[in-house]
RNA sequence: GGAGCCGUAGUUAAGUUGGUUAUAACGCCGGCCUGUCACGCCGGAGGCCGCGGGUUCGAGUCCCGUCGGCUCCGCCA
């Protein structure tokens, strides 16, 4: 390089620095997504759009990876001077690329080239071709970042979470919004072509102190009066049947002021949908079209036509828990009777008093350490259980801190029942049924995946990768023993079942409700029932619910009198959005598909809310705050 | 309400028994570089060790409290 072009060049970066103002987007618009370029759009001129992924500055060659949500093409910055009558002279578009930075936003007029032998990059989709830009405008200019915009960035959850607006360009994210609208689109379509027709409910509406915790919002034309935020539109919906739209659905915001975990935020989203003159089996078989529909358009995958189905009494006794994991086998198996008599306190008399006593046998598990007894014994002590007996079956016979409480016989007989070998660990819950079966069906899931029962990484481009169960036939009430009173275990709508009817009067912790759950690798995603429609029997379940005239009549008023208007029999069902996609993606968290989600403590890291507001608005509201502001 | 893990440059981490000037990688800034694609090479800047208190001659390190993030129990009809 002469010194006069050194110059010249020293020149043109100065120029380039000192210029503050950006390129005008003016007449020219992109011709493809930079992700979509392909050989065959080699030889013709495009104009791409879209951020720096990277910039390799060779000093001469200068390339830059071009991102948008499709994908990256390779631009290709030659020194040489470019077409007459180009923005910038061929020097000038070679110099400006020299103050590229990650996350300027370009727009670039180039040839797409074949590229040359040899530099090809076969792990980009785009890697045969590249673009060899005459033409660059800076369209905004970024700061240095907080983290690398990258799969897989090293940036903790926080800080890409303050930073969304950046966390959100990663392809992963990208890919996974873009996988929501497509469910998203299969679910309306689907519901849509089935005669659903997509109303909205009221987001202002009325506070029912029953289930959970309501989000209130102030009325400025009502002094001390709220709205709640819905919990789920279903008291709506059904007013829809009783209107007579006979098949609602809405995919809708439902707001929980509930603590947070995993797979649970203060605002999610179902999809929600409606039937009249229906029975449970109706539903069901609808909504196993809708999410067959919803998997084949949105991830390729043809499930089977039905899913299998477990009354709520097979799933609590065979896997301990309602939302089963029926993916391996290791089920529960009740021992209650062959250790009544035996020498072990803590089994006989649990057995005596009304609990049970269950074993799972994992195979080949005696080979596992005794930290690792520990760790699922501590386990069970999270979901109450006093403690986790276990025992190796060794070749010489059992290996337990318990075996010599048993008899030979004994111990043949629980082997038996256990379906135990050589090799094996069986592990004992011995508790009242609710905690016996709760712990053990959790020590399960962790020994499934310590075993690779459940794999690590579910293949979702098959079938196999998703296990559906429906659970039916859920009890309608259970006994709150703090408070003394039944509670509904799906909500106060739901029907008894038709041959229940006359035990409501007369036992109802006996009675079981139409409600279905439906259950996908181990998780619920999804739940509904058909509804009560006859007042009488309205009347009456909130009588054991102990919820008197005037509390239901203030409360569900309008549904009470809604009903008695001519109800058409009815039911449906709401899908949990968010948990379906996590499960679809294989993400433990559904903040990996929710755009904006909130932090354990709801708190939004990027737009800061909840905030403080200023006491004007509070005046407004006839509102005064009496918690402490800060000490 | 409770339990556990975590908090050190922009980011991710290391930091010994409590002991000189707190390391590294990536990123950032400057220079060189015409076939890279996690480009390479040379140089540089960058720290309220989350915050507050305590113990100590001395604290990133030990103790107490607090704030924040994550996981879980309770809670979520």
């Amino acid at each position: 390089m002469t010194n006069w072009r050194r110059f010249r060049l020293a020149g043109w970066l100065w120029f380039c620095k000192w210029r503050v103002s950006l390129d005008n987007l003016g007449d020219w618009r992109k011709s493809t997504w930079c992700g979509s370029v392909g050989e065959s759009d080699i030889g013709s001129e495009l104009t791409l759009m879209g951020w720096v992924q990277r910039r390799r500055d060779h000093g001469g060659l200068i390339f830059i990876d071009l991102r948008d949500r499709q994908g990256l093409v390779q631009l290709v910055f030659n020194p040489e001077p470019a077409s007459e009558g180009s923005v910038n002279d061929g020097k000038g578009v070679h110099a400006l690329a020299h103050t590229l930075r990650s996350e300027f936003v370009l727009a670039v007029k180039g040839i797409v080239s074949k590229r040359p032998e040899e530099t090809e990059n076969p792990s980009l989709k785009t890697g045969m071709i590249e673009v060899k830009v005459s033409e660059l405008k800076i369209l905004s200019s970024a700061n240095a970042l907080p983290f690398q915009i990258d799969d897989d960035t090293d940036a903790g959850e926080d800080v890409r979470l303050k930073h969304r607006f950046l966390d959100l360009r990663r392809p992963v994210l990208q890919q996974s919004l873009m996988l929501r609208h497509k469910v998203s689109m299969a679910a309306r379509n689907y519901l849509s072509d089935n005669g659903f027709l997509d109303i909205e409910t009221p987001m202002l509406t009325k506070s029912t102190p029953e289930g959970a915790r309501d989000f209130l919002v102030p009325s400025r034309m009502n002094a001390g009066h709220f709205y709640a935020l819905p919990q789920s539109p279903q008291l709506f919906k059904q007013i829809l049947m009783i209107s007579g739209f006979d098949r609602y659905f809405q995919i809708t915001r439902c707001f929980r002021d509930e603590d947070l975990r995993a797979d649970r935020q203060p605002e999610f989203t179902q999809i929600d949908a409606e039937m009249s003159f229906v029975g449970t089996e109706d539903v069901m078989g609808c909504m196993e079209g809708l999410i067959g529909h919803v998997f084949k358009e949105a991830l390729g995958v043809e499930l089977d036509a039905s899913f299998a189905r477990l009354t709520y009494d097979e799933a609590v006794g065979r896997f301990g828990l309602d939302a089963p994991d029926v993916r391996f086998g290791m089920e529960l198996k009740d021992i209650t009777e062959l250790v009544k008599g035996c020498g072990l306190k803590v089994f006989s008399s649990v057995a005596a008093s009304g609990g049970i006593v269950k074993v799972i046998t994992a195979e080949g598990a005696a080979s596992f350490s005794r930290k690792e007894l520990d760790g699922l014994t501590e386990l069970a002590k999270t979901y109450g259980a006093k403690g986790l007996a276990w025992v190796k079956l060794n070749a010489d016979g059992w290996q337990s801190p318990i075996a010599k409480f048993f008899s030979d016989e004994e111990k043949k007989a629980i082997e038996e029942a256990a379906g135990a070998q050589v090799g094996d660990l069986m592990l004992f819950g011995a508790d009242k049924a609710t905690v016996a079966n709760t712990a053990l069906g959790r020590v399960r899931l962790a020994i499934g995946k310590r075993l690779g029962l459940i794999p690590e990484a579910i293949d979702s481009s098959t079938k196999e990768g998703f296990s559906f169960v429906w659970v039916t036939d859920f009890p309608m009430f259970d006994y709150d023993e703090h408070e003394k009173r039944y509670n509904a275990v799906h909500h106060p709508f739901t029907s008894p079942r038709d041959e229940d009817m006359e035990l409501l009067k007369t036992d109802p912790a006996k009675v079981y409700s139409k409600a279905y759950d439906l259950v996908l690798n181990g998780q619920e995603i999804g739940g509904g029932s058909i509804r009560i429609h006859d007042p009488k029997v309205q009347a009456k379940v909130f009588e054991l619910l102990n919820i008197g005239k005037d509390e239901a009549s203030s409360k569900f008023g309008f549904l009470l009198d809604a009903l008695s208007y001519g109800t058409p029999p009815h039911g449906g069902i709401a899908f949990g959005l968010d948990r379906i996609l996590s499960i679809m993606i294989g993400s433990d968290s559904i903040r990996d598909v929710i755009a904006f989600p909130k932090t354990q403590k709801a708190y939004c890291m990027m737009s800061e809310a909840p905030s403080e507001i200023d006491s004007k608005q509070l005046e407004d509201l006839f509102l005064r705050v009496t918690k402490p502001v800060q000490t």
